[in-house]
DNA sequence: GCCTTGAAGTTACCG
DNA sequence: ACCGGTAACTTCAAGGCG
């Protein structure tokens, strides 16, 4: 019989000493199943050395046979970077034997190296049958008795899974949302010592459960959440931090107490993987704060922030607990009501944060082949080379392997200085996938390169300005293939959705598709740079941003013998005032010249800048403001100085009135000084990037980091510390950074600080070009020091 | 020993 | 654990001065 599936896990087992893989996921009629391979074998390749005949490298592999159960060895014919060459496929009886047949071959004095001895073998399996998580497939399968998994359906495979590209539908899939509570009493809780209170859960069928711990004693709490998953039996777990905290305390949580946390669907429990996620047989468990790490305009990654940001929950319509203070909520019987609803509160929050994001997730994975749990975990790097592996294979190129190198830095783009001031009815024009499209036209790919001492004619090369890099025309290189398809899929995707209503749910499926895809190609040039990457070339990075430059400086040459005045202009983009029809000539001649798209962005009505690049705001047209690069959308500011420079270029941009935000600033500082800010506007975030002993400066955010440790809390690296100025002897700023969990006074702040350091640096950042001095922003009930007004 | 100054360290941003 | 280019802040140490 023929069943449709669609991919959401796959795992491996190795059964009566043969390895068998399980795809497992939903049927076309809904059912829940897992699909049983065998027959498919480990192998990887070795390469000869150059002075070694390929019979006797064979020959050589002879006595490793019977020891390590190899089934048998070929001779192939494969490419690697482009050239046609033969090399010896080894194929043995079972995955975890690779790791040391491939030490013992590599051994071999006829043997150069070895090849794709380092994936995965279910990976293995998926890019060789060009299999897609999520994502439909039809396989002719026998029936199999269930026996001890958590599915509808059990089959064997007969046939090898065939990928049905044109079903896009997403099958109705079971979703459950959780999030733990911890006692904690004691700072950050120990799950040797504190017990879980709350387990929240919210399902797709509308449940929603507050579990509870009996007092201090979690052990039926945590039973009760492993009987409510596996009764629900979902396909997806979501959480927010799940990998980092949820799971891990969980586990820590059932191995104090003797427990097994089996809620997979072949009755283990959660595992650590690659990634450090944590893999959940037969379900994906995502963790939606990988993809909260994607969204540059919420500063601080908390739940709370983020729901709010994606239109979720507000802040202003939920419950808010400090974290240290939970325990606090959970001893106290007239406040724990609080603590349940704060609790709903998250969850709630996590499962909309899940409509929001898995069907992003869902896209990335298909697309990079990446499983669902895993993709979201992958770092962007890994994202993208899923996705070239997957490619190679399909044409025959082997996979380099992934070697150390030491970093060579190389020239990026370039970056206009501005006119400085104020300027009106400006164009920004942007180039479309710049760097992509260079790749693509001039065929920059590791496998095309043309070394320096190689001979070739000059017709036949691509030479890149400035550093003379040569890239063959043809054939096709491997990145231009790859490019080439992801733009011209997604091109495919667009004139799709023009046909179909923007609110209907195949709509936003494939709206999310052609995000994915643009998000993956416009990651590729920084791939090809990164020196961790297989398909690593410096020269063509370096190409790259060297053509970019070229292109740039050209196109403001144009727009100047156009009289076209050019504002700014920073990698692809250049700043015009906007004069339509020589806009539109520009354009038309950069695509004649180029080959490269260039559209008309933005228009700003005003737009101002100062004297430093990549920092400047605008007003457009519909009235909203932009605002790039400035204190006003940087996370390490405090509020409040963020607030005043918001409002002062609202003011200035809006209004065209430098002494109307003068006001504005010098009121802001009274009201400081008359202490009617609240702190929560006064805290500064920065980010703990490293262990605080490698610090090799004194610095606030680090000081205030180890006055939180002292406190009990525990911290980790890339967590962000919010810290405030307070009225501390010291001479350093370091010395007056106190972590603002611990103020409870706000009479210990140093308002000096924030006058001097955040608002007014924030306010003449704009006002200076309008003629305004410090003098005059300081508020009017201040009286100078003597010390200031003579120093 | 004190003060100035510029380099170094650090973070977060832009495209 | 995708790139280089950039601004801005604080700390720190060197250099100049007396």
């Amino acid at each position: 019989m023929k069943i449709k599936l669609w991919i959401l896990d796959v795992n491996y087992e190795v059964v009566g000493n043969e390895p068998e893989i399980r795809l497992w996921g939903i049927t076309s009629e809904g059912k829940r199943a897992v699909v049983k391979v065998r027959g498919f074998k480990p192998y990887f390749y070795a390469v000869p050395k150059a002075n070694v005949s390929i019979e006797k490298a064979i020959g050589s592999l002879k006595p490793l046979i019977s020891q390590y159960r190899i089934l048998s060895i070929d001779r192939v014919q494969r490419k690697y970077y482009g050239k046609p060459i033969e090399v010896i496929k080894i194929t043995c009886q079972l995955p975890p034997t690779v790791p040391q047949l491939r030490e013992a071959v590599l051994k071999l004095k006829t043997i150069e190296d070895v090849l794709e001895a380092d994936i995965r073998f279910y990976m293995r399996y998926l890019i060789d049958k060009d299999i897609y998580p999520c994502a439909w497939h039809e396989i002719e399968v026998e029936r199999e008795s269930i026996r001890g998994l958590s599915v509808d359906e059990v089959y064997r495979a007969i046939s090898d899974p065939k990928y049905l590209s044109e079903m896009t539908r997403i099958p109705d899939l079971k979703v459950l949302a959780f999030d733990i509570e911890c006692y904690n009493p004691r700072g950050t809780p120990k799950p040797q010592r504190d017990p879980v209170i709350i387990i929240s859960v919210k399902t797709d069928s509308g449940k929603e459960e507050i579990l509870t711990a009996d007092d201090h004693n979690d052990r039926n709490l945590i039973r009760s959440f492993i009987d409510l998953v596996n009764s629900y039996d979902p396909d997806i777990i979501i959480g927010y931090n799940n990998n980092g905290f949820d799971w891990p305390y969980l586990l820590n949580r059932c191995k104090a107490l003797h427990m097994k946390l089996n809620i997979s669907r072949a009755g283990g429990s959660p595992a650590q993987s690659v990634y450090g996620h944590f893999s959940i047989v037969g379900r994906a468990n995502v963790d939606l704060y990988d993809f909260a790490k994607d969204m540059p305009e919420v500063k601080v990654k908390t739940l709370e922030n983020v729901a709010e940001y994606l239109g979720v929950l507000k802040k202003s319509e939920r419950v808010l607990i400090e974290g240290s203070e939970l325990y606090k909520y959970w001893d106290n019987p007239e406040k724990r009501k609080t603590l349940y609803d704060y609790a709903r509160d998250d969850v709630k929050s996590i499962y909309g944060l899940g409509e929001k994001i898995l069907p992003f997730a869902i896209q990335l994975s298909s697309i990079v082949g990446l499983p669902l749990d895993q993709v979201g975990a992958a770092s962007v790097g890994f994202r993208v080379e899923w996705y070239l592996m997957k490619q190679a294979y399909k044409l025959g190129e082997l996979i380099p392997n992934r070697v150390e190198r030491p970093y060579t830095p190389y020239k990026g783009a370039i970056v206009l200085k501005p006119k400085p001031g104020l300027h009106e009815n400006i164009v920004v024009l942007d180039f479309s996938a710049m760097y992509p499209n260079i790749m693509i036209s001039k065929n920059i790919s590791p496998d095309t390169y043309v070394p320096p001492y190689e001979e070739v004619s000059p017709d036949e090369v691509y030479v890149a300005p400035e550093v003379g890099h040569r890239f063959r025309k043809k054939p096709p290189g491997f990145y231009k293939q790859v490019l080439g398809k992801l733009l011209q899929v997604r091109n495919e995707i667009r004139k799709i959705m023009k046909t179909l209503d923007p609110h209907s749910y195949e709509y936003r499926v494939l709206y999310e598709r052609q995000r994915a895809l643009k998000v993956i190609a416009n990651a590729t040039y920084g791939y090809c740079g990164w020196i961790g990457a297989r398909w690593y070339k410096r020269e063509v990075a370096e190409a790259t941003t060297a053509w970019g430059r070229e292109i740039i400086k050209k196109t403001i040459n144009m727009a100047k013998s156009l009289g076209l005045e050019v504002i700014y202009g920073d990698t692809d983009s250049i700043f015009v005032r906007y004069i339509e029809d020589k806009v539109k000539k520009l354009c038309e001649l950069i695509e004649k010249e180029f080959g490269l798209r260039v559209k008309p962005d933005k228009i700003y009505i005003k737009v101002f800048f100062t004297e430093a690049k990549k920092r400047y705001c605008g007003l457009l047209p519909d009235g909203r403001i932009d605002v790039v690069g400035l204190e006003a959308i940087r996370g390490d500011w405090s509020e409040l100085a963020k607030e005043v420079q918001e409002k002062v270029i609202e003011i200035v941009l809006k209004e065209g009135d430098p002494y109307k935000a003068v006001k504005y600033v010098s009121d802001t500082i009274s009201a400081l000084r008359n202490k009617k800010i609240p702190l929560s506007k006064l805290i500064i975030w920065k980010s703990v990037t490293k262990e605080l002993d490698k610090y090799e400066v004194k610095t606030a955010h680090v000081a205030a980091a180890r006055r939180l440790l002292e406190a009990g809390y525990r911290l980790e690296i890339g967590d962000k510390i919010g810290y405030v100025i307070v009225k501390r002897p010291g001479e350093k700023l370091a010395d007056k950074a106190m972590p603002y969990i611990l103020v409870k006074d706000i009479d210990e702040i140093d308002v000096d600080y924030y006058i001097k350091k955040q608002i007014i640096p924030a306010a003449m950042r704009i006002l200076e070009y309008f003629g305004i001095k410090e003098s005059q922003l300081e508020g009017a009930t201040y009286q100078k020091s003597l010390l200031e007004f003579f120093g």
